[in-house]
RNA sequence: CGGCCCGUAGCUCAGCUGGUUAGAGCGGGGCUCUUAUAAAGCUCAGGUCGCGGGUUCGAGUCCCGCCGGGCCGACCA
């Protein structure tokens, strides 16, 4: 029985890898490796929560590959690696797939339809393809707990999001405000800047139309001030314009108008005119001028000039409408100024019933019903077409309106120091992002809008008293005096009061918070502390190590900080690793609508998880773009995993031939081809625990992919006749080679799960007390007594030699296969040991060295003279070449032994006389006949094939005609 | 407008703290080697390392400016 099971002639990486599954799941080696290392210091991981309602990508196989490798490093370098999944299952977009299945149209619908029945719907819709992602996710190996998975839904998540707003509400970061944020009329409720901040929110070359309006001087109706807006629909809310006092202003004269506008802005101005007077802006601060609709209750600080800090001249006229409740800077302008401001809009999005004219019109649709009446009346100066960029509701691609209303924030902007002071704590790869895209995202931060108008979230735990105004904040369900298992989602929630200390019944706020909170709450949130699990949050934060794609900058990893700073002072990650984002072949983003998006699962099929992962650590660094497609996938696949898995496949193959074990004891080989393999191996173990332990993945990838290189293309190229050499000598290679393979498995074990699996299981299962799989082993440590940095680099010296000699021959047209006498090396001191390797390889008898110095460029001069002795050598040497082109050809197998009748001239019979021996054993050949040149071949052979050999025509054929013909089926089979 | 990343052979990408004649893979031409390899190796077709300055004995590598591509913010009245 062979020492190692023989494998498929060619990898199938796919089914090898179904296999491994199979073995994986049977022997819960998941679960053995947690069991392990229990006592284990931990190495904590947080899984950043997916919203299980749509189809997993390949961008989250990127996630959960860069996820994977680090964690499965860390347990076998002995840690406690928990992984505990996690399901983000609040909010927005949930909601939206159920409003779309029940083809709800509005809030309006939504209620008649009853909350009740619509969340019970958001609650199980939101699992929906909860199965895709349990199978996407075993089936890459990412190795994750998705059976003890937290839900942000669970009632116990939602105390602990109770709890920790408490905290937040106490320390008087949490209130209410009217103010301007982005805005969904279909949604009808305000986003946060970092939905804002998600893909595909802001659409470039929005078209909207950009009018220049004339705003009439009340004392001097012949002389209007212009101002441009891209958005006529706030125009029927004007409140006032808006100068900057240090801008320069003109009064020009066109026709029988006169106009005042920017003096850097003149160009706006149509046809001719004449410069009549140069203003400043304090010069216009003040004046009064006629409103243009008269649907506003007057005023009597209304429309005036208004002095402002924000106006620019970069475009428009230098003079900005201001419409109080459409625009930040606007409301606050106007607020200053002691306006009463108004909304002209309603929720919906549709005009207030007391604008007369539009109401009822969606904002976007009164846009040329405003202009036209504007023109109609001699107030329009100018109407042009913009595109601009323009923010969309970034679920139902509503364009969003800015929008004043009562929203309740919380006051990230009370923590920005400490904000920023812990996330420089925080190791970022790539490290541009620390100080780049999120500190610079924190240098201007914003409150964070937490309430949300909507349904299906964590209520906002606020109870209002109507008599006395007075807000009370919940931090437990104890406080509302909740019964065990009650539901504290809407509507339930709603029907709770509390009594106020006044006599009056406080209420909660109809609001659900942000389902960004509760992601970020997941580090406390997910142990429901400080309810229970205390000491496992305080063991369990920050967690070592994180990971999420790029777009999760203001996402995840900026709510995961500010709830942690705010609660807890401290950063809530010490490393994330931060991949970009996964793109066509063509670097385009990918999107339904261009149908290029790349289909998990197709690409699994094909290529295998293996390769995929892979590809992701090694094609590009960390922080770059991924261009994915099959092809390249598969490229990488066949350049790496294959070459490594041919190399196993040699060691199985001649390993079984030879008899050899890894069982039997080894001894220390002091063959320089093998000192030099292991130093390498030694450089790669330490190369490779340096990066990963620096979370870098790329470089470890890297160097593994050189090891496995320099195994392959030249320790086993160098080695080949060892391992058919005498026992001793074989022995000693396929220890080397064994021992190579074993810490190549082990260290690709983490990138790469399963083929480093099928080659350690194979290779380590005739060692008695091996683990019964890669992912329970020890990460390889250092040996140091294998450095040898000498022989590593006068190895690489060689390496240049080897090329160089074979770059001499094909110049002179000597085929390597050709034996020379000698050749010296110049400018080089190569050991005699390495002289041996050297001249094995260029196939020349001799090689020394000629002085001892020591040139930057060593070079090897050749002696090219031929002698007769040379040339027979030559001779058997491509005679030997066309003996095992045929065997190959004929379907023979190394080892099988046939008979070799020979026709040829008689230089080579007479080489082929004086050598059989050798031909004998190297070619597997039991006889070998000479046939004279008139006489036939015997029956039963293989048909007879003519070759060349230096010239000269030679008739080869093999056959089964020997007194032990083995197993010659193939040979016979081409018998005549 | 601001921040960050990228711009290296036909294509995809490496090039660490500045140091010899700038690398790999794929594709193409030529050759070689070989019963582990639907392989591999060598070699050729010669990349002003986006452009322009500067620092330095020395810059793809550091600094400044510009151009081009991407991402993210702000503005978008």
């Amino acid at each position: 029985m062979p020492v190692f099971e023989p494998l498929p002639p060619h990898l199938n990486l796919p089914a090898m890898e179904e296999e491994v599954l199979l073995r994986w799941h049977r022997e819960r080696v998941f679960e053995q490796g947690l069991e392990q290392n229990r006592g284990g210091s931990p190495f904590v991981f947080y899984e950043g929560p997916p919203t299980a309602n749509g189809m997993p990508g390949v961008h989250h196989i990127l996630a959960r590959s860069f996820k994977d490798c680090f964690l499965r490093y860390q347990q076998m370098q002995g840690r406690r690696v928990e992984r505990r999944g996690g399901w983000d299952t609040h909010g927005l977009p949930v909601e939206l797939e159920v409003e779309r299945s029940l083809k709800l149209r509005s809030k309006q619908e939504i209620e008649e339809f009853g909350v009740e029945e619509f969340n019970r719907l958001c609650r199980s819709s939101v699992m929906e393809y909860i199965d895709e992602w349990e199978k996407l996710t075993n089936r890459i190996g990412f190795w994750l707990d998705m059976e003890h998975a937290y839900r942000t839904y669970d009632a116990s998540y939602i105390e602990s999001v109770w709890w920790s707003l408490k905290q937040i509400f106490d320390k008087g970061w949490l209130y209410r405000g009217y103010r301007v944020a982005p805005y969904c009329p279909r949604c009808q409720t305000s986003l946060s800047s970092h939905e804002l901040g998600q893909p595909g929110a802001y659409r470039d070359d929005t078209p909207d139309p950009g009018v220049t309006i004339r705003f009439r001087l009340a004392d001097e109706p012949d002389t209007s001030l212009l101002a441009w807006t891209t958005t006529p629909w706030t125009l029927p809310g004007n409140l006032a314009l808006a100068v900057g006092r240090d801008i320069s202003y003109v009064k020009v004269r066109q026709g029988g108008e006169r106009l005042i506008l920017a003096k850097a802005r003149t160009e706006v101005l149509q046809g001719g005119y004449e410069v009549e007077e140069e203003l400043t802006g304090a010069d216009l601060i003040g004046l009064r001028y006629q409103r243009l609709f008269p649907f506003l209750p007057f005023q009597e600080r209304g429309w005036r000039v208004l002095e402002a800090d924000f106006v620019s001249t970069e475009e428009g006229t230098g003079i900005v409408h201001t419409s109080a409740v459409y625009g930040a800077d606007d409301l606050r302008l106007c607020q200053e100024e002691g306006l009463e401001v108004m909304h002209t809009v309603g929720l919906d999005g549709r005009f207030l019933p007391f604008v007369e004219p539009y109401a009822g019109l969606f904002f976007k649709e009164a846009d040329p019903v405003i202009q036209e009446d504007l023109r109609q009346r001699g107030l329009l100066y100018r109407q042009e077409q913009v595109l601009h960029t323009y923010p969309f509701c970034w679920r139902c691609e509503t364009p969003l309106l800015y929008y004043a209303l009562d929203s309740w924030f919380i006051r990230t902007t009370a923590v920005k120091q400490e904000l920023l002071k812990h996330n420089s704590e925080v190791r970022w790869v790539p490290s541009h992002i620390r100080d780049g895209r999120m500190g610079n995202w924190l240098e201007t931060l914003q409150d964070w809008n937490l309430s949300r108008a909507r349904y299906w979230g964590t209520p906002l735990p606020i109870w209002v008293c109507p008599d006395c105004a007075r807000e009370q904040c919940v931090g437990s369900f104890l406080e509302l005096g909740l019964p065990e298992g009650t539901d504290p989602h809407k509507p339930f929630i709603d029907e709770v009061t509390l009594p106020c200390s006044c006599g009056g019944v406080m209420r909660r706020v109809p609001e659900v918070i942000d389902c960004w909170y509760d992601s970020g709450a997941m580090p406390y949130a997910q142990w429901h502390y400080p309810f229970e699990n205390q000491e496992r949050f305080r063991l369990g934060h920050p967690a070592d190590y994180i990971s999420e794609a790029l777009d999760q900058t203001r996402g995840w990893f900026y709510t995961l900080l500010a709830e942690s700073v705010m609660l807890f002072d401290q950063p809530a990650y010490r490393n994330v690793v931060v991949p970009s984002l996964v793109v066509d072949e063509r670097g385009r983003k990918m999107s339904k609508s261009r149908r290029n998006v790349v289909d998990p699962w197709e690409l699994l099929s094909k290529t295998g998880a293996d390769a995929l992962r892979w590809w992701f650590y090694t094609t590009v660094t960390v922080g770059q773009e991924y261009r994915i497609s099959a092809q390249r996938v598969s490229e990488s696949a066949v350049r790496f995993l294959n070459v490594l898995w041919n190399t196993q496949s040699f060691l199985v193959t001649y390993g079984n031939l030879a008899g050899w074990s890894p069982a039997g004891p080894r001894k220390v080989s002091r063959n320089p081809l093998d000192r030099w393999i292991l130093a390498r191996l030694e450089m790669t173990v330490r190369g490779v625990g340096a990066h990963l332990d620096s979370f870098d993945a790329h470089s470890a990838c890297r160097a593994i992919e050189a090891l496995v290189d320099d195994t392959s293309t030249w320790y086993l190229r160098c080695s080949r006749p060892r391992f058919r050499g005498a026992p001793e000598e074989a022995a000693e290679a396929f220890s080397t080679l064994w021992e190579v393979l074993c810490h190549t498995a082990l260290m690709l074990a983490p990138f790469a799960p399963f083929i480093s699996e099928a080659i350690y299981s194979e290779l380590s299962q005739p060692v008695p007390g091996s683990p019964n799989s890669v992912h329970l082993a020890r990460f390889p440590i250092s040996q140091p007594e294998r450095v040898d940095d000498s022989l590593v680099s006068e190895m690489e010296v060689v390496r240049h030699l080897v090329e160089d000699a074979r770059g001499q021959r094909e110049m002179r047209g000597v085929p390597n296969r050709q034996p020379l006498a000698g050749a010296v090396v110049v400018g080089a001191n190569i050991s005699q040991e390495l002289l041996s390797v050297l001249a094995a390889e260029i196939n020349v008898a001799q090689v020394s060295c000629s002085s001892p110095t020591v040139s930057r460029r060593p070079t090897i001069e050749i002696d090219f003279e031929l002698t007769s002795e040379l040339r027979k050598e030559g001779l058997l040497r491509a005679f030997i070449r066309q003996l095992q082109n045929l065997r190959k050809q004929l379907g023979l197998q190394p080892g099988q032994l046939v008979d070799l009748w020979v026709k040829a001239g008689s230089e080579v019979a007479n080489v082929l006389d004086h050598r059989v021996d050798q031909l004998r054993s190297q070619c597997f050949l039991h006889g070998v006949h000479l046939v004279g040149e008139e006489d036939p071949f015997p029956r039963g052979l293989s048909a007879p094939r003519e070759v060349v050999v230096q010239g000269m025509r030679v008739v080869l054929c093999l056959g089964p005609d020997g007194p032990d013909p083995l197993g010659s089926d193939a040979a016979t089979s081409d018998g005549p």
